[in-house]
DNA sequence: GATTCCAAAATTATAGATAATTTTGCGAGT
DNA sequence: ACTCGCAAAATTATCTATAATTTTGGAATC
């Protein structure tokens, strides 16, 4: 019906959901149901069901035959085994880029940390934390590796959503800025290795609800 | 029409595709043709587009939107990736596996290695190196980790197949003994350190073509 | 002889329709 | 009041049909 751009209809059904799922507008659990999307869309189920295939592939939804797909459920184990795999591919990916980083492309990414730094709220620091992981990674070259980290990204960016669903205080990220300094200095195996601790540093923070309590919520950062 | 045992029909499509792909039988750069494919399975073309999708996602298969699906192709390089991101994530695996792997599960990896071994063909061996493998990272109860060394070990196995077509001889393996020496030791990071090198461990081998003649392949191990 | 163009055939992509299964709601029985 | 079971509604999964696009083959032209 309406003209597309060349974006095939079960990609961008599927980009969009991912969206509603990663940023939590989609609570874990629900059901997704075909008919239903397929006429938000004003499309067929055919492409709905081929999108929702994507979605399980990234992890983003579980499904059981004949009883439909619902958004993936997760927990503390899937989000810190997320950031080791994380942490050991994207340490791949940087000792591979290493040799290729250019001063322009450091440039590129100490500007994202400062866009960063300075992010009104999560889903701004989030757009800009990935674009300085993907940065420094992206020279490797090494498309199924580089596209794994995507998905990976989506996953923890989903985590950090659920996490700080409301407040949020910005706060200068001296990681990336660490690792910047190792690269800009042709440290590759310093940089790698500040970077999977950073990228693996999960804790515990207490945060203050709405209701103005507190409670206790395990913090992602990178 | 068929009587099927509750494995949905773009699962079995895709699963009976993927073997014919990781096998060779099917070429890569062959298009794959929903109507052929459809009336093979006796189905109609929408649980086969469903099929394509998840091949797409195992990275078996690409699709250029309103010119079809082919089976995707490969490289020396993309050999090269797969081994590097397999050597990350399955020491990552190990790692967790280590503490918790017991005797019994050692001695039946242990098996796994003298089938490899007294393998009469290629397809055996792999089959039984993907066995040890498998058993002695599946401890680490990381399920998103495993289906990603899963697809990757497709690859692998993909790569093996296009490289030994006709020629094989069966040799033991050294490092799977090693690798097992040193977890019944209970030194897991050892282990770790030689299952990284082994997985890889990619040479180049002549081999005796079926002309003849010899040609250079790149040789995969692990 | 090689190339370009056009029409026919094949193929992809989506829509609409149908069968089968699961979920839901309500009433009977305990 | 609670549970069990059955019938109605909703939903999934598949098939058949249709529109749109690409590929193919051959004839006309340079």
């Amino acid at each position: 019906m309406a003209k597309e751009k060349s974006e095939t209809l079960p990609v961008r059904i599927s980009r969009v959901l991912a969206e509603r799922i990663i940023s939590g507008q989609i609570e874990p659990g629900a059901r997704l149901r075909q008919d239903h999307v397929a006429v938000e869309f004003g499309a067929s189920h055919v492409p709905v069901r081929e999108a929702f295939q994507r979605l399980e592939a990234q992890g983003l939804a579980v499904s059981e035959p004949r009883r439909g797909v619902r958004v993936a459920a997760f927990d503390l184990r899937e989000v810190r085994e997320v950031a080791e795999m994380r942490a050991a591919l994207e340490v791949l990916a940087l000792r591979h880029a290493g040799p290729h980083l250019t001063r322009a492309m450091l440039d590129e990414a100490e500007e994202a940390t400062r866009a960063g730094d300075n992010s009104p709220d999560v889903r701004a620091w989030e757009e800009a934390n990935r674009r300085f992981h993907r940065l420094i990674v992206t020279p490797c070259a090494m498309p199924r590796l580089l596209a794994a980290i995507d998905d990976l990204h989506a996953a923890s960016a989903r985590f950090l959503f659920s996490a700080w669903r409301s407040d949020w205080e910005a706060r200068t990220d001296h990681d990336h800025r660490a690792i910047l300094a190792a690269l800009r200095a042709g440290q590759v195996d310093e940089a790698a290795i500040i970077l999977a601790r950073h990228v693996q540093w999960i804790g515990s923070k207490p945060v203050r609800t709405a209701a103005g309590g507190t409670r206790d919520v395990f913090a992602i950062q990178g």
